[in-house]
DNA sequence: ACCTGAACACCGTTCAAGT
DNA sequence: ACCTGAACACCGTTCAAGT
């Protein structure tokens, strides 16, 4: 019956979808896996390279991005995005403008999922794949391998922080906390307007 | 003698200054001051406050940007920037790189500022001035209400995440934990590549 | 090898009671 | 009005000792 590194990180997984990362402590941890705290650090070197793994298997529901240069279906469109070229087509730009949706739909689906992944990125930066393929996917475009990189970590920080300020949101507003007047209907269109932007900026063509 | 809510601040500040956000507790701040825990409450509605208004303070160090459309000298352009075109002329999009560059200085000024202000602001967006500054002159570059608002959030998140990565990586770097070979000269060059990219593709000419 | 028990050194916040 | 004393309900981490 002995405890599972898997069973203590798949506890981890389901109090931070269930509950959120302020309820994510290494002693809630211990009591919903029925030990004492102490017996997680024989499978776990401390809280933070859990947050770390937790980190990886959140954007591991990232599909990678087609091959080549292909015009096929992309999967995964989290709900409606609203604006009209959504279909996105091939490689070049469409490729990373839809690998940044992806990015975010797997940070939508795990509650504060954008937290967990800036704290892990934070501590060990250029590890996560998802942003390894970003800068892959820059650099492909026609950017020098220091612009790709550049490119792709300001990429990540719209990305992050756009998620992160749209779950902060959705946390207060489930604890009941509005200032008032709260719509917020049009996250989808301000996440895109953010990434085009940079793609633009970029020099990455809409439309070859 | 009565302890004062500024106090309070100061010391605050100083902890910050000298030691970091993680050295920042209300009971370390109590010691410092010489005064039981509870007693910072009759002052200060909490910690969350307490952080919101160093926030504030860190930012307050930015100076407005230039009047109606000068060709003035622009002050404070911390350390040497490297880009060509750095002097920056009148409106338009050189004052929105300015004032990005200013804020950067003032979030660089404090030990872990960028975290002090991103947990502000995710608290009480739309708050913090220096932000507000941001979108007013994206309105005046031209772009719509709308946009200016979407424009001036993927900016400050290209900052708060940039300078957050910056003074993370100092951070560990001071308690001697670097993975090898983490040269990180080029921080200003990077910084400049992610807001001019964003700036660019906001449609804010170089040179009207 | 794997876990308990117990400790160490902390947190943020509240609140009766004192002055 | 302003603060103390003391509590409440927590943290992350370590480590001898048990099995």
């Amino acid at each position: 019956m002995a405890l599972t590194r898997r069973q203590i990180e798949d506890a981890a997984m389901e109090i931070l979808r269930s509950y959120g990362l302020a309820d994510l402590s290494m002693r809630r941890l211990a009591r919903d896996l029925g030990v004492q705290p102490g017996a997680l650090y024989w499978h776990v070197k401390n809280k933070q390279e859990l947050l770390g793994v937790l980190a990886g298997q959140i954007l591991a529901a990232v599909p990678e991005p087609d091959g080549g240069r292909p015009d096929g279906l992309e999967d995964q469109a989290s709900g409606a995005v609203g604006t009209p070229e959504a279909g996105s087509s091939g490689d070049g730009r469409g490729s990373v403008r839809q690998l940044a949706l992806d990015i975010r739909s797997a940070l939508l689906s795990v509650r504060d999922g954008a937290d967990v992944v800036s704290l892990a990125q934070a501590m060990t930066p250029e590890t996560l794949p998802a942003i390894n393929t970003l800068r892959r996917l820059l650099e492909r475009g026609g950017l020098s391998a220091q612009h790709a990189a550049w490119g792709a970590r300001t990429l990540t920080h719209c990305i992050l922080g756009s998620v992160a300020e749209e779950q902060t949101h959705a946390d207060l507003a489930a604890a009941g906390l509005l200032p008032e007047g709260a719509e917020r209907n049009n996250d989808d269109e301000a996440f895109l307007f953010g990434v085009d932007a940079v793609l633009a900026g970029l020099g990455l063509a809409g439309r070859p």
